[in-house]
DNA sequence: TTGTCAAACCGAAACGTTTCGGTTTTGTTC
DNA sequence: GAACAAAACCGAAACGTTTCGGTTTGACAA
């Protein structure tokens, strides 16, 4: 059905290799060239990609996989890399693996089966034992966000540890001690990440921590709604919470406001993450952020670079710096 | 480097098409089964799509074009259709188009080169020009949220005239005359029909309709916060507002924050789409939602339908029930 | 044992590119 | 216009599958 190069060679009476040379920007005498645009266009012809993919060993994809594309902080990510990719010829086949190890580890499977030429990769779990078979053809495994266990590979990182234990400080400085956090699940990178901020925050104060402050929310926002109840109802004395993602953080202002605790006159509040809701609460929260859009062109930067180097031995982790937006959600005391 | 089929063929001392065969569910001898199975897992054999594709004549992959991906309501349609395509073994290759026409029509040829199978789209404009040689290969085109001109296709849509019209007549119960409207950009589809039910509803209460009551915002959270401003100013006297989409939602509750604007006191107020947002505001959003899960899953369906049978005639239309979750910022008068 | 028939097996050819090694053409210099 | 180098051109083979049409095998009945 479709014209293929062999229709361009006949029609223009040219031979395989010359038309195949134009395509990939190879010299062709002008009258040619004009000859082969003419047959291109009239026979409608496209490159097949499965093809030349299949001869060249190279697919021109990209695997992408997250554990919730239906989560602003990856859609932003996902969002520049693709972008960025795509700018450069890269098509992205995204998976997304609802934070669950198994699915990701089929992701990884289906995506190795169609050869694609790297992963970039926000992992669910810490063990990177299924990227192993990926990483054995030396592709290149970039990954986001969070570090593996097991596994050597190139990374984009956030100083999660630094963003939680200056924003713990602050809280400190404005005279608060009883400080709570709504930490993320264990086992997790970022979240053990976060909740070690906290605790070198209370150690770099010189306040005695206390375990029954921390409480440890699954990063979803009905997560975020019960541990902030359940937080709350077990340190009445609390002046202050620290909330570690951005669901949870919407959860907590949802639970907030429908045990009426007033914020913050009963209790100071950092969020986390997403800008423009924390403009839209009332007061405006004062919140954590990453920079997603950074994040996003560093990985796809580094796997673009990747891809037409070497393979080379070691790897390289970026790590990024996060911000602090002030709202109104802190009080002195 | 990696394993093909001959491998298999060779370790074995079995026959090309016998392991095709095999790996495409046909009959095998007991004793071959266990053979080829030893085979594979020694050699790490995988099937190589890319090759299987250039066979067949299928790729397996299906192309989504979306306006934004970072965006909930986008992102909550694409992650059920990518589940859904996928766990029937096709790959799903994302591109956002950023609400740009030329980006889309780039990425229509992009997905073209690369023979996917189908391709599912909202379009950013209402044209369907860029989609003519695409369909003219006879491949499904599945168009998601929006209507376009001059190309018939298949599409999954939502009852946005009625959703609105409903929403406003809420408001004209609850004793509002003076209802403003921040709607969508001209041209837009679903923007234009939201419009059309606000005109309806109006129609139908009897209200004399006034053009200052409706401001176009451009779908984003500034759009909505500088449309909300326009609007208040320009209708001192407003007494309700309906905001036509999520992001210019959120925008205006910004915007009411800043300006001190109490709703429901001073001005009721019906939102759109985001659902969680809704709860988290103080108090809770009166909104008009969509159904996001069941227009991806829709449209995966219709995809995996159209995949399995013939090429046929005539485009089948979805058209889905909005609904309406009730909060506390319609204030009766 | 022989005959029969379906099930299992087989290899060559094909899908649409790129690449290799070699041939022809072109333009330049004397 | 001969000699030469460089540029342009060429077709066959290969990438890893599936499929076609034909051959072998095995189970069972006679």
């Amino acid at each position: 059905m479709a014209a293929t190069i062999k229709d361009i060679a006949k029609k223009t009476g040219l031979g395989l290799a010359t038309i195949s040379s134009y395509l990939n920007g190879g010299n062709v005498r002008e009258k040619n060239r004009v000859k082969i645009e003419a047959a291109i266009k009239e026979l409608h012809f496209e490159v097949n990609e499965v093809a030349r993919g299949l001869k060249t060993n190279k697919t021109k994809i990209i695997g992408i996989i997250i554990p919730e594309l239906n989560n602003i902080f990856c859609a932003e990510i996902i969002t520049e890399v693709e972008d960025l990719l795509r700018s450069h010829g890269y098509a992205a086949i995204v998976c997304d693996c609802r934070t669950d190890g198994k699915r990701e580890m089929e992701a990884v499977e289906f995506l190795d089966k169609r050869r694609v030429d790297g992963l970039i990769l926000m992992p669910s779990g810490n063990s990177g034992k299924h990227l192993r078979a990926f990483a054995r053809k030396r592709k290149p495994v970039i990954l986001i966000d969070r570090k593996l266990r097991d596994i050597e590979c190139d990374s984009v990182l956030v100083d999660n540890r630094g963003a939680v234990k200056d924003a713990v400080l602050r809280l400190v400085r404005a005279g608060h001690e009883r400080i709570g956090m709504i930490a993320g699940p264990e086992e997790m990178f970022t979240a053990e990440e976060r909740l070690a901020g906290y605790n070198e925050a209370f150690y770099e104060a010189g306040i005695v921590r206390q375990k029954e402050l921390v409480v440890r929310g699954d990063y979803t926002i009905a997560g975020g709604a019960g541990s902030f109840r359940a937080l709350l109802k077990r340190n009445p004395d609390m002046t202050a919470v620290l909330v570690s993602n951005y669901e949870m953080t919407m959860g907590a202002i949802i639970e907030a406001n429908e045990m009426d605790v007033k914020i913050p006159e009963r209790l100071s509040f950092i969020g986390f993450d997403n800008l423009e809701f924390a403009r839209a609460c009332v007061p405006r929260l004062s919140i954590v952020t990453q920079p997603t859009k950074e994040i996003g062109r560093r990985a796809a930067e580094l796997m673009l670079k990747r891809l037409k180097e070497e393979p080379s031995g070691d790897a390289v982790s970026v790590k990024l710096k996060t911000g602090f937006v002030e709202g109104k959600t802190i009080k002195k005391r």
